[in-house]
DNA sequence: CTCGTTTCTTGTCGTATTGACTTTTTTACA
DNA sequence: TGTAAAAAAGTCAATACGACAAGAAACGAG
Protein backbone atom coordinates (compact mmCIF):
# COMPACT_ATOMS: atom_id res chain seq x y z
CA UNK A 1 0.00 0.00 0.00
CA UNK A 2 1.21 3.28 -1.02
CA UNK A 3 -1.10 5.65 -1.10
CA UNK A 4 -0.95 8.05 2.10
CA UNK A 5 -3.36 10.62 1.35
CA UNK A 6 -4.77 10.20 4.43
CA UNK A 7 -1.96 11.78 6.48
CA UNK A 8 -2.00 14.70 4.04
CA UNK A 9 0.20 12.98 1.35
CA UNK A 10 3.59 14.83 2.84
CA UNK A 11 4.75 11.99 5.10
CA UNK A 12 6.04 9.47 2.92
CA UNK A 13 8.76 9.37 5.63
CA UNK A 14 6.67 8.87 8.58
CA UNK A 15 7.95 10.97 11.37
CA UNK A 16 9.51 9.23 14.68
CA UNK A 17 6.66 10.78 16.56
CA UNK A 18 2.74 10.93 14.87
CA UNK A 19 2.10 14.69 14.88
CA UNK A 20 -1.54 14.46 16.24
CA UNK A 21 -1.86 15.74 19.44
CA UNK A 22 -1.98 13.64 22.26
CA UNK A 23 -0.06 11.09 20.34
CA UNK A 24 2.68 11.90 22.99
CA UNK A 25 1.35 10.85 26.11
CA UNK A 26 0.16 7.83 25.32
CA UNK A 27 2.06 4.59 24.35
CA UNK A 28 1.09 3.84 20.48
CA UNK A 29 -0.68 0.45 20.62
CA UNK A 30 1.66 -2.19 19.89
CA UNK A 31 1.92 -4.68 17.26
CA UNK A 32 -0.44 -7.41 16.94
CA UNK A 33 -4.28 -6.26 18.09
CA UNK A 34 -6.34 -4.43 15.63
CA UNK A 35 -4.66 -0.47 15.89
CA UNK A 36 -1.74 -2.33 14.31
CA UNK A 37 -3.39 -2.91 11.08
CA UNK A 38 -2.75 1.18 10.53
CA UNK A 39 0.47 1.55 9.31
CA UNK A 40 2.10 3.65 12.40
CA UNK A 41 1.78 4.71 15.54
CA UNK A 42 -1.26 6.59 15.47
CA UNK A 43 -3.84 6.43 18.29
CA UNK A 44 -7.40 4.28 17.40
CA UNK A 45 -10.51 4.73 18.76
CA UNK A 46 -11.84 1.93 21.42
CA UNK A 47 -14.60 1.31 19.11
CA UNK A 48 -17.52 2.56 16.65
CA UNK A 49 -21.41 3.00 17.86
CA UNK A 50 -24.45 3.18 15.52
CA UNK A 51 -27.16 5.53 17.58
CA UNK A 52 -30.37 5.47 16.01
CA UNK A 53 -32.81 8.53 16.83
CA UNK A 54 -36.01 6.44 15.71
CA UNK A 55 -38.64 9.04 15.36
CA UNK A 56 -42.59 8.84 14.79
CA UNK A 57 -45.71 11.24 15.30
CA UNK A 58 -47.99 10.28 18.29
CA UNK A 59 -50.38 11.95 19.45
CA UNK A 60 -49.92 15.34 17.67
CA UNK A 61 -46.63 15.22 18.95
CA UNK A 62 -43.06 14.18 17.70
CA UNK A 63 -41.79 11.10 20.03
CA UNK A 64 -38.45 9.56 20.35
CA UNK A 65 -37.50 6.18 20.84
CA UNK A 66 -35.55 5.68 24.23
CA UNK A 67 -34.42 3.40 26.57
CA UNK A 68 -34.00 3.50 30.59
CA UNK A 69 -30.55 3.21 31.62
CA UNK A 70 -29.19 1.75 35.17
CA UNK A 71 -29.04 5.18 36.86
CA UNK A 72 -33.08 6.48 35.64
CA UNK A 73 -31.29 8.26 32.69
CA UNK A 74 -32.70 8.23 29.00
CA UNK A 75 -30.72 6.91 25.80
CA UNK A 76 -30.82 6.64 22.40
CA UNK A 77 -30.77 2.73 21.04
CA UNK A 78 -27.30 1.82 19.36
CA UNK A 79 -24.62 -0.60 19.60
CA UNK A 80 -21.43 -1.06 18.47
CA UNK A 81 -20.53 -1.06 14.75
CA UNK A 82 -18.92 -4.62 13.91
CA UNK A 83 -15.58 -5.20 11.63
CA UNK A 84 -16.91 -5.21 8.21
CA UNK A 85 -19.75 -3.53 8.56
CA UNK A 86 -21.83 -0.31 7.54
CA UNK A 87 -22.56 1.88 10.67
CA UNK A 88 -25.80 1.89 8.29
CA UNK A 89 -26.21 -1.88 8.51
CA UNK A 90 -25.72 -1.14 12.20
CA UNK A 91 -28.68 1.33 12.83
CA UNK A 92 -31.18 -0.85 10.82
CA UNK A 93 -29.99 -4.31 12.98
CA UNK A 94 -30.74 -2.21 15.67
CA UNK A 95 -33.76 -0.32 14.67
CA UNK A 96 -35.25 -3.89 13.64
CA UNK A 97 -34.34 -5.27 17.31
CA UNK A 98 -36.25 -2.68 18.73
CA UNK A 99 -39.37 -2.34 16.55
CA UNK A 100 -39.31 -5.48 14.44
CA UNK A 101 -39.16 -3.41 11.55
CA UNK A 102 -37.39 -3.23 8.54
CA UNK A 103 -37.22 -0.77 5.20
CA UNK A 104 -37.40 2.05 6.95
CA UNK A 105 -36.85 5.65 6.13
CA UNK A 106 -33.07 5.15 7.16
CA UNK A 107 -30.68 8.38 7.04
CA UNK A 108 -27.47 9.25 8.38
CA UNK A 109 -27.06 12.28 11.18
CA UNK A 110 -23.36 12.68 11.33
CA UNK A 111 -20.71 11.96 13.35
CA UNK A 112 -20.54 12.78 16.97
CA UNK A 113 -16.88 12.24 18.31
CA UNK A 114 -16.43 14.62 20.72
CA UNK A 115 -13.83 13.81 23.04
CA UNK A 116 -15.04 12.24 26.58
CA UNK A 117 -18.72 12.09 24.90
CA UNK A 118 -18.76 8.40 26.24
CA UNK A 119 -17.25 7.63 29.44
CA UNK A 120 -15.86 4.13 29.01
CA UNK A 121 -13.36 5.45 26.62
CA UNK A 122 -13.00 6.92 22.83
CA UNK A 123 -15.72 5.67 21.60
CA UNK A 124 -16.99 7.76 18.35
CA UNK A 125 -20.44 7.30 17.49
CA UNK A 126 -22.11 7.53 13.99
CA UNK A 127 -25.77 8.71 14.45
CA UNK A 128 -28.54 8.03 12.06
CA UNK A 129 -32.40 9.41 12.03
CA UNK A 130 -35.32 6.70 11.37
CA UNK A 131 -38.87 7.66 10.68
CA UNK A 132 -41.37 5.01 11.97
CA UNK A 133 -45.30 4.49 11.94
CA UNK A 134 -46.96 5.70 14.81
CA UNK A 135 -48.86 2.44 15.35
CA UNK A 136 -45.05 0.82 16.20
CA UNK A 137 -44.51 -1.10 19.57
CA UNK A 138 -41.10 -0.75 21.25
CA UNK A 139 -40.18 -4.20 20.72
CA UNK A 140 -38.12 -4.33 24.08
CA UNK A 141 -39.89 -4.14 27.19
CA UNK A 142 -37.25 -0.93 28.12
CA UNK A 143 -37.56 1.25 25.25
CA UNK A 144 -40.41 3.45 25.10
CA UNK A 145 -42.03 6.50 23.50
CA UNK A 146 -41.61 9.72 24.95
CA UNK A 147 -42.17 13.27 24.17
CA UNK A 148 -38.78 14.23 21.91
CA UNK A 149 -39.55 18.02 22.56
CA UNK A 150 -39.91 17.74 26.05
CA UNK A 151 -36.99 18.05 28.89
CA UNK A 152 -35.13 14.75 29.78
CA UNK A 153 -31.69 13.20 31.27
CA UNK A 154 -30.58 12.20 28.08
CA UNK A 155 -27.51 10.44 29.01
CA UNK A 156 -24.31 10.67 27.02
CA UNK A 157 -24.43 13.33 24.48
CA UNK A 158 -27.97 12.15 23.28
CA UNK A 159 -29.65 15.42 23.82
CA UNK A 160 -27.71 16.63 21.29
CA UNK A 161 -27.76 14.19 18.88
CA UNK A 162 -31.79 14.36 19.45
CA UNK A 163 -31.58 18.06 18.93
CA UNK A 164 -29.70 17.56 15.11
CA UNK A 165 -32.44 14.83 14.49
CA UNK A 166 -34.91 17.28 14.98
CA UNK A 167 -33.36 19.82 13.31
CA UNK A 168 -32.86 17.91 10.45
CA UNK A 169 -36.41 16.35 9.91
CA UNK A 170 -38.18 20.18 10.50
CA UNK A 171 -35.95 21.09 7.69
CA UNK A 172 -36.84 18.31 5.24
CA UNK A 173 -40.63 18.65 5.70
CA UNK A 174 -41.35 19.77 2.79
CA UNK A 175 -38.80 19.29 0.20
CA UNK A 176 -38.49 15.45 0.74
CA UNK A 177 -40.50 12.50 1.49
CA UNK A 178 -38.68 12.07 5.00
CA UNK A 179 -42.65 11.58 6.21
CA UNK A 180 -42.30 7.95 3.72
CA UNK A 181 -41.76 6.41 7.48
CA UNK A 182 -44.52 7.81 9.73
CA UNK A 183 -47.73 7.30 7.00
CA UNK A 184 -48.72 4.02 5.86
CA UNK A 185 -48.53 3.31 2.40
CA UNK A 186 -52.01 4.77 1.69
CA UNK A 187 -52.65 7.44 3.59
CA UNK A 188 -55.74 10.52 3.35
CA UNK A 189 -54.66 13.84 3.12
CA UNK A 190 -55.86 14.99 7.00
CA UNK A 191 -53.10 12.25 8.06
CA UNK A 192 -50.54 13.41 6.12
CA UNK A 193 -51.76 16.92 7.38
CA UNK A 194 -51.32 15.77 11.37
CA UNK A 195 -47.55 14.42 10.66
CA UNK A 196 -46.95 17.71 8.93
CA UNK A 197 -48.78 19.90 12.07
CA UNK A 198 -46.80 17.95 14.71
CA UNK A 199 -43.66 18.42 12.80
CA UNK A 200 -43.73 22.07 12.16
CA UNK A 201 -45.48 23.01 15.42
CA UNK A 202 -48.35 24.40 13.48
CA UNK A 203 -52.35 24.32 12.09
CA UNK A 204 -52.03 24.10 8.16
CA UNK A 205 -55.38 25.06 6.59
CA UNK A 206 -56.80 21.94 4.95
CA UNK A 207 -57.49 23.56 1.46
CA UNK A 208 -53.97 24.52 1.81
CA UNK A 209 -52.24 22.12 2.90
CA UNK A 210 -53.77 19.81 -0.18
CA UNK A 211 -52.69 22.28 -2.44
CA UNK A 212 -49.22 22.37 -1.38
CA UNK A 213 -48.50 18.84 -0.78
CA UNK A 214 -49.85 17.75 -4.11
CA UNK A 215 -47.29 20.35 -6.10
CA UNK A 216 -44.51 18.67 -4.27
CA UNK A 217 -44.85 16.03 -6.86
CA UNK A 218 -43.94 13.38 -3.98
CA UNK A 219 -47.34 11.95 -3.48
CA UNK A 220 -49.90 10.17 -6.08
CA UNK A 221 -53.45 9.19 -5.85
CA UNK A 222 -54.34 5.78 -5.53
CA UNK A 223 -57.66 6.13 -6.79
CA UNK A 224 -58.76 4.42 -3.70
CA UNK A 225 -61.24 5.84 -1.26
CA UNK A 226 -61.53 5.57 2.67
CA UNK A 227 -64.92 6.52 4.77
CA UNK A 228 -64.08 6.91 8.70
CA UNK A 229 -67.17 7.39 10.50
CA UNK A 230 -68.74 10.55 9.52
CA UNK A 231 -67.86 13.06 6.66
CA UNK A 232 -67.49 12.92 3.26
CA UNK A 233 -64.38 9.58 2.05
CA UNK A 234 -61.10 11.06 1.85
CA UNK A 235 -58.72 9.99 -1.13
CA UNK A 236 -56.11 8.22 -0.25
CA UNK A 237 -52.44 8.98 -1.91
CA UNK A 238 -49.28 7.12 -1.38
CA UNK A 239 -45.51 8.41 -1.73
CA UNK A 240 -44.49 7.99 -5.44
CA UNK A 241 -41.45 7.04 -3.85
CA UNK A 242 -40.34 5.06 -0.99
CA UNK A 243 -36.88 6.06 -1.39
CA UNK A 244 -35.21 9.29 -0.34
CA UNK A 245 -36.47 11.76 -2.83
CA UNK A 246 -36.93 15.57 -3.01
CA UNK A 247 -39.96 17.27 -3.89
CA UNK A 248 -40.34 20.36 -6.46
CA UNK A 249 -39.11 23.23 -3.63
CA UNK A 250 -38.80 26.65 -4.42
CA UNK A 251 -34.74 27.22 -3.03
CA UNK A 252 -33.95 29.66 -5.76
CA UNK A 253 -34.93 28.74 -8.99
CA UNK A 254 -31.89 27.46 -10.98
CA UNK A 255 -31.97 27.97 -15.06
CA UNK A 256 -32.17 24.44 -17.16
CA UNK B 1 -19.39 2.21 34.94
CA UNK B 2 -22.66 1.23 34.56
CA UNK B 3 -24.61 2.94 31.63
CA UNK B 4 -24.58 0.65 29.00
CA UNK B 5 -27.07 2.60 26.40
CA UNK B 6 -24.96 2.23 23.40
CA UNK B 7 -24.91 -1.35 23.40
CA UNK B 8 -28.97 -1.54 23.41
CA UNK B 9 -29.82 -1.35 26.96
CA UNK B 10 -30.26 -4.44 27.31
CA UNK B 11 -26.68 -6.35 28.04
CA UNK B 12 -26.37 -6.22 31.65
CA UNK B 13 -25.25 -9.70 31.05
CA UNK B 14 -22.87 -9.50 28.72
CA UNK B 15 -22.69 -12.54 26.05
CA UNK B 16 -19.52 -14.36 25.66
CA UNK B 17 -19.92 -13.89 22.31
CA UNK B 18 -20.85 -9.87 21.18
CA UNK B 19 -24.03 -9.90 19.23
CA UNK B 20 -21.72 -7.80 16.42
CA UNK B 21 -21.08 -9.39 13.03
CA UNK B 22 -17.59 -9.92 12.05
CA UNK B 23 -16.66 -10.55 16.02
CA UNK B 24 -16.44 -14.04 15.68
CA UNK B 25 -13.73 -14.15 12.69
CA UNK B 26 -11.64 -11.64 14.12
CA UNK B 27 -9.71 -12.04 17.06
CA UNK B 28 -10.57 -9.39 20.07
CA UNK B 29 -7.83 -7.02 21.11
CA UNK B 30 -5.98 -7.84 24.10
CA UNK B 31 -5.42 -6.02 27.25
CA UNK B 32 -3.46 -2.91 27.58
CA UNK B 33 -4.21 -1.24 24.40
CA UNK B 34 -6.16 1.34 22.84
CA UNK B 35 -9.49 -1.00 22.40
CA UNK B 36 -9.07 -2.36 25.52
CA UNK B 37 -11.09 0.36 27.02
CA UNK B 38 -13.71 -1.20 25.29
CA UNK B 39 -15.26 -2.85 28.23
CA UNK B 40 -15.65 -5.84 26.08
CA UNK B 41 -13.99 -7.50 23.26
CA UNK B 42 -15.86 -5.36 20.53
CA UNK B 43 -14.29 -5.09 17.37
CA UNK B 44 -12.55 -1.60 17.97
CA UNK B 45 -11.44 0.83 14.29
CA UNK B 46 -7.71 0.88 13.29
CA UNK B 47 -8.34 4.80 13.81
CA UNK B 48 -10.17 7.69 12.68
CA UNK B 49 -9.41 10.10 9.88
CA UNK B 50 -10.71 13.86 9.20
CA UNK B 51 -10.73 14.97 5.83
CA UNK B 52 -11.50 18.32 4.65
CA UNK B 53 -13.42 19.41 1.37
CA UNK B 54 -11.85 22.69 0.93
CA UNK B 55 -13.88 24.51 -1.81
CA UNK B 56 -13.09 27.84 -3.50
CA UNK B 57 -14.51 29.71 -6.33
CA UNK B 58 -12.40 30.92 -9.01
CA UNK B 59 -12.56 31.78 -12.48
CA UNK B 60 -16.25 31.16 -12.01
CA UNK B 61 -15.65 27.84 -11.53
CA UNK B 62 -15.77 25.51 -8.18
CA UNK B 63 -12.64 24.25 -7.21
CA UNK B 64 -11.57 21.89 -4.59
CA UNK B 65 -8.00 21.89 -2.52
CA UNK B 66 -6.46 18.49 -4.35
CA UNK B 67 -3.42 16.40 -3.15
CA UNK B 68 -1.64 14.03 -5.26
CA UNK B 69 -0.83 10.88 -4.33
CA UNK B 70 2.11 8.37 -4.93
CA UNK B 71 0.28 6.36 -7.93
CA UNK B 72 -1.39 9.81 -9.61
CA UNK B 73 -4.41 9.98 -8.20
CA UNK B 74 -6.03 12.72 -6.65
CA UNK B 75 -6.63 13.18 -2.73
CA UNK B 76 -8.63 15.07 -0.01
CA UNK B 77 -6.48 16.48 2.56
CA UNK B 78 -6.88 15.09 6.16
CA UNK B 79 -5.43 13.33 8.79
CA UNK B 80 -6.12 10.77 12.08
CA UNK B 81 -7.27 12.19 15.03
CA UNK B 82 -5.67 12.44 17.73
CA UNK B 83 -6.78 10.65 21.13
CA UNK B 84 -8.49 12.90 23.30
CA UNK B 85 -9.05 15.57 19.31
CA UNK B 86 -12.60 16.55 17.59
CA UNK B 87 -12.35 15.61 14.89
CA UNK B 88 -13.47 19.53 13.93
CA UNK B 89 -10.29 20.20 15.75
CA UNK B 90 -8.26 18.05 13.41
CA UNK B 91 -10.14 19.06 10.06
CA UNK B 92 -9.09 22.89 11.26
CA UNK B 93 -5.80 21.82 12.15
CA UNK B 94 -5.34 19.95 8.50
CA UNK B 95 -6.90 23.47 6.88
CA UNK B 96 -4.26 25.81 8.30
CA UNK B 97 -1.68 23.38 7.71
CA UNK B 98 -2.56 23.10 3.68
CA UNK B 99 -4.03 26.91 3.33
CA UNK B 100 -2.21 28.83 6.20
CA UNK B 101 -5.76 29.91 7.23
CA UNK B 102 -7.73 30.07 10.46
CA UNK B 103 -11.46 30.33 11.84
CA UNK B 104 -13.13 29.34 8.34
CA UNK B 105 -15.95 28.22 7.57
CA UNK B 106 -15.74 24.86 8.77
CA UNK B 107 -18.81 22.47 9.37
CA UNK B 108 -19.58 18.63 9.37
CA UNK B 109 -19.73 16.77 6.16
CA UNK B 110 -21.04 13.12 7.90
CA UNK B 111 -19.17 10.17 8.80
CA UNK B 112 -17.78 7.77 5.77
CA UNK B 113 -17.95 4.44 6.71
CA UNK B 114 -18.02 1.70 4.42
CA UNK B 115 -16.36 -1.32 4.92
CA UNK B 116 -12.63 -1.32 2.60
CA UNK B 117 -13.27 1.96 2.25
CA UNK B 118 -9.77 2.56 3.32
CA UNK B 119 -7.13 -0.35 2.13
CA UNK B 120 -5.30 0.30 4.95
CA UNK B 121 -7.63 -1.09 7.15
CA UNK B 122 -10.98 -0.14 9.24
CA UNK B 123 -10.53 3.57 9.38
CA UNK B 124 -13.76 5.53 9.42
CA UNK B 125 -13.56 9.26 8.25
CA UNK B 126 -15.50 12.18 9.46
CA UNK B 127 -16.01 14.88 6.34
CA UNK B 128 -16.08 18.49 6.70
CA UNK B 129 -16.65 20.95 4.48
CA UNK B 130 -14.21 24.19 4.38
CA UNK B 131 -14.38 27.43 2.02
CA UNK B 132 -11.64 29.55 1.51
CA UNK B 133 -11.32 33.14 -0.28
CA UNK B 134 -10.02 32.69 -4.26
CA UNK B 135 -6.73 34.30 -3.56
CA UNK B 136 -5.61 31.23 -0.94
CA UNK B 137 -2.47 29.85 -2.67
CA UNK B 138 -1.89 26.48 -0.59
CA UNK B 139 0.81 25.73 1.19
CA UNK B 140 1.70 22.41 0.37
CA UNK B 141 3.62 21.91 -3.09
CA UNK B 142 1.90 18.68 -3.11
CA UNK B 143 -1.55 20.38 -3.21
CA UNK B 144 -3.42 22.03 -6.13
CA UNK B 145 -6.94 23.78 -7.02
CA UNK B 146 -8.19 21.60 -9.48
CA UNK B 147 -12.00 21.91 -10.85
CA UNK B 148 -14.47 20.38 -8.39
CA UNK B 149 -16.94 19.16 -11.16
CA UNK B 150 -14.30 17.43 -13.68
CA UNK B 151 -13.82 14.24 -13.89
CA UNK B 152 -10.76 13.18 -11.89
CA UNK B 153 -9.32 9.76 -9.71
CA UNK B 154 -10.35 9.92 -5.94
CA UNK B 155 -8.29 7.80 -3.98
CA UNK B 156 -10.49 6.51 -1.43
CA UNK B 157 -13.84 7.54 -1.56
CA UNK B 158 -13.11 10.81 -1.74
CA UNK B 159 -15.20 11.19 -4.89
CA UNK B 160 -18.09 10.56 -2.60
CA UNK B 161 -17.56 12.79 -0.29
CA UNK B 162 -17.05 15.65 -2.67
CA UNK B 163 -20.18 14.73 -4.21
CA UNK B 164 -21.51 15.46 -0.50
CA UNK B 165 -19.67 18.34 -0.07
CA UNK B 166 -21.00 19.81 -3.19
CA UNK B 167 -24.59 18.90 -2.79
CA UNK B 168 -24.75 20.82 0.78
CA UNK B 169 -23.03 24.16 -0.51
CA UNK B 170 -25.23 23.93 -3.36
CA UNK B 171 -28.51 23.39 -0.98
CA UNK B 172 -27.25 26.00 1.62
CA UNK B 173 -26.46 28.78 -0.83
CA UNK B 174 -29.79 30.89 -0.23
CA UNK B 175 -30.38 30.00 3.61
CA UNK B 176 -26.85 30.53 4.96
CA UNK B 177 -24.18 32.15 4.61
CA UNK B 178 -21.92 29.56 3.48
CA UNK B 179 -20.15 31.71 1.14
CA UNK B 180 -18.53 33.74 4.00
CA UNK B 181 -15.57 32.02 3.83
CA UNK B 182 -15.20 32.44 -0.31
CA UNK B 183 -15.98 36.21 0.21
CA UNK B 184 -13.80 38.77 1.84
CA UNK B 185 -15.05 40.94 4.47
CA UNK B 186 -16.03 43.58 2.68
CA UNK B 187 -17.47 42.54 -0.99
CA UNK B 188 -19.23 44.03 -3.71
CA UNK B 189 -22.85 42.65 -4.71
CA UNK B 190 -21.16 42.05 -8.15
CA UNK B 191 -18.43 39.74 -6.09
CA UNK B 192 -21.32 37.75 -4.52
CA UNK B 193 -23.31 36.84 -7.45
CA UNK B 194 -19.84 35.74 -9.27
CA UNK B 195 -19.59 33.45 -6.33
CA UNK B 196 -23.74 32.50 -6.26
CA UNK B 197 -23.31 32.18 -10.27
CA UNK B 198 -20.23 29.46 -10.37
CA UNK B 199 -21.98 27.37 -6.79
CA UNK B 200 -25.56 27.29 -8.68
CA UNK B 201 -24.28 26.95 -11.92
CA UNK B 202 -26.42 30.08 -13.67
CA UNK B 203 -26.40 33.48 -14.33
CA UNK B 204 -28.22 35.75 -11.60
CA UNK B 205 -29.62 38.82 -13.09
CA UNK B 206 -28.05 41.73 -11.26
CA UNK B 207 -31.00 43.59 -10.29
CA UNK B 208 -32.85 40.63 -8.87
CA UNK B 209 -29.69 39.40 -7.27
CA UNK B 210 -29.38 42.25 -5.44
CA UNK B 211 -32.92 42.38 -4.23
CA UNK B 212 -33.07 38.71 -3.49
CA UNK B 213 -29.91 38.68 -1.30
CA UNK B 214 -30.42 41.96 0.56
CA UNK B 215 -33.85 39.88 1.51
CA UNK B 216 -31.80 37.50 3.32
CA UNK B 217 -30.86 39.73 5.89
CA UNK B 218 -27.51 37.35 5.84
CA UNK B 219 -25.88 40.86 4.04
CA UNK B 220 -25.58 44.82 5.53
CA UNK B 221 -24.21 47.68 3.61
CA UNK B 222 -20.43 49.03 5.16
CA UNK B 223 -21.44 52.63 3.63
CA UNK B 224 -17.96 52.14 1.78
CA UNK B 225 -18.12 51.78 -1.92
CA UNK B 226 -15.40 50.65 -4.11
CA UNK B 227 -14.09 51.76 -7.50
CA UNK B 228 -12.81 49.55 -9.73
CA UNK B 229 -12.04 51.00 -13.58
CA UNK B 230 -14.80 52.04 -15.59
CA UNK B 231 -18.28 52.65 -14.43
CA UNK B 232 -20.02 53.68 -10.90
CA UNK B 233 -18.54 52.35 -7.99
CA UNK B 234 -20.20 49.50 -6.43
CA UNK B 235 -21.25 49.93 -2.78
CA UNK B 236 -19.76 47.36 -0.09
CA UNK B 237 -21.34 44.89 2.14
CA UNK B 238 -20.85 42.66 4.41
CA UNK B 239 -22.26 39.44 6.02
CA UNK B 240 -24.35 40.36 9.30
CA UNK B 241 -22.64 37.38 10.80
CA UNK B 242 -19.09 35.78 9.92
CA UNK B 243 -20.52 32.41 12.62
CA UNK B 244 -22.47 29.82 10.65
CA UNK B 245 -26.25 31.65 10.26
CA UNK B 246 -29.45 30.83 8.24
CA UNK B 247 -31.04 33.32 6.38
CA UNK B 248 -35.10 35.20 6.34
CA UNK B 249 -35.53 31.79 3.49
CA UNK B 250 -39.00 30.88 2.98
CA UNK B 251 -39.36 27.48 3.30
CA UNK B 252 -42.62 26.61 4.28
CA UNK B 253 -44.04 29.72 6.68
CA UNK B 254 -44.87 28.56 10.43
CA UNK B 255 -47.05 29.67 12.15
CA UNK B 256 -45.23 32.41 15.20
C1' DC C 1 -87.07 10.66 3.39
C1' DT C 2 -85.24 14.90 4.70
C1' DC C 3 -82.49 17.75 7.33
C1' DG C 4 -78.43 18.92 9.81
C1' DT C 5 -73.69 17.75 10.89
C1' DT C 6 -69.29 16.26 9.75
C1' DT C 7 -65.46 15.73 6.73
C1' DC C 8 -63.15 16.24 2.68
C1' DT C 9 -62.66 18.67 -1.81
C1' DT C 10 -62.57 22.56 -4.84
C1' DG C 11 -62.63 27.42 -5.89
C1' DT C 12 -61.82 32.41 -5.04
C1' DC C 13 -59.19 36.48 -3.91
C1' DG C 14 -55.97 39.86 -2.02
C1' DT C 15 -51.17 40.03 -1.10
C1' DA C 16 -46.30 38.84 -1.52
C1' DT C 17 -42.59 36.93 -4.15
C1' DT C 18 -40.30 35.97 -8.25
C1' DG C 19 -37.76 36.59 -12.65
C1' DA C 20 -36.99 39.41 -16.62
C1' DC C 21 -36.62 43.70 -18.30
C1' DT C 22 -35.93 48.86 -18.57
C1' DT C 23 -34.37 53.22 -16.91
C1' DT C 24 -31.48 56.16 -14.26
C1' DT C 25 -27.24 57.35 -11.93
C1' DT C 26 -22.35 57.62 -11.66
C1' DT C 27 -17.91 56.79 -13.08
C1' DA C 28 -13.65 56.40 -16.47
C1' DC C 29 -11.72 57.44 -20.64
C1' DA C 30 -11.13 58.99 -25.33
C1' DT D 1 -17.84 66.87 -24.10
C1' DG D 2 -19.44 62.71 -25.58
C1' DT D 3 -19.50 57.65 -25.05
C1' DA D 4 -19.17 53.32 -22.98
C1' DA D 5 -19.35 50.72 -18.74
C1' DA D 6 -20.99 49.34 -14.39
C1' DA D 7 -24.05 49.65 -10.66
C1' DA D 8 -28.42 50.97 -8.72
C1' DA D 9 -33.29 51.66 -8.90
C1' DG D 10 -37.69 51.04 -10.94
C1' DT D 11 -41.38 48.46 -13.68
C1' DC D 12 -44.33 44.64 -14.64
C1' DA D 13 -46.50 40.22 -15.65
C1' DA D 14 -46.60 35.60 -13.80
C1' DT D 15 -46.90 32.99 -10.06
C1' DA D 16 -46.96 31.35 -5.15
C1' DC D 17 -48.92 31.95 -0.77
C1' DG D 18 -52.35 32.08 3.01
C1' DA D 19 -56.97 32.74 4.42
C1' DC D 20 -61.44 32.09 3.48
C1' DA D 21 -65.79 30.54 1.11
C1' DA D 22 -68.44 27.29 -1.31
C1' DG D 23 -69.48 22.64 -2.98
C1' DA D 24 -69.75 17.48 -2.50
C1' DA D 25 -70.45 13.21 -0.20
C1' DA D 26 -71.01 10.52 3.68
C1' DC D 27 -73.59 9.59 8.36
C1' DG D 28 -77.36 9.72 11.75
C1' DA D 29 -81.44 11.73 14.10
C1' DG D 30 -86.07 12.62 13.63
Amino acid sequence: MTVDADTGGESRVRPATPDVPGAQGSAPPPPGTWSAQNSAGYPSPAGLTADVVVLTVRDGAVRVLALTTDDGRVALPGGFVGAGEDPADTAARKLTEKTGLRDLYLEQLGAFAAPGRDPRGWIPTVAHLALVPADTTPGDPAAAWIDARAAHDWAFDHREILAAALERVEGKLWWSNVCVGVLPGDFALADARAVYDAVARTTYDPGTFARDLRATGLIEPTGEERRAGKGRPAALYRFASREPAWGAGRRKRVKA
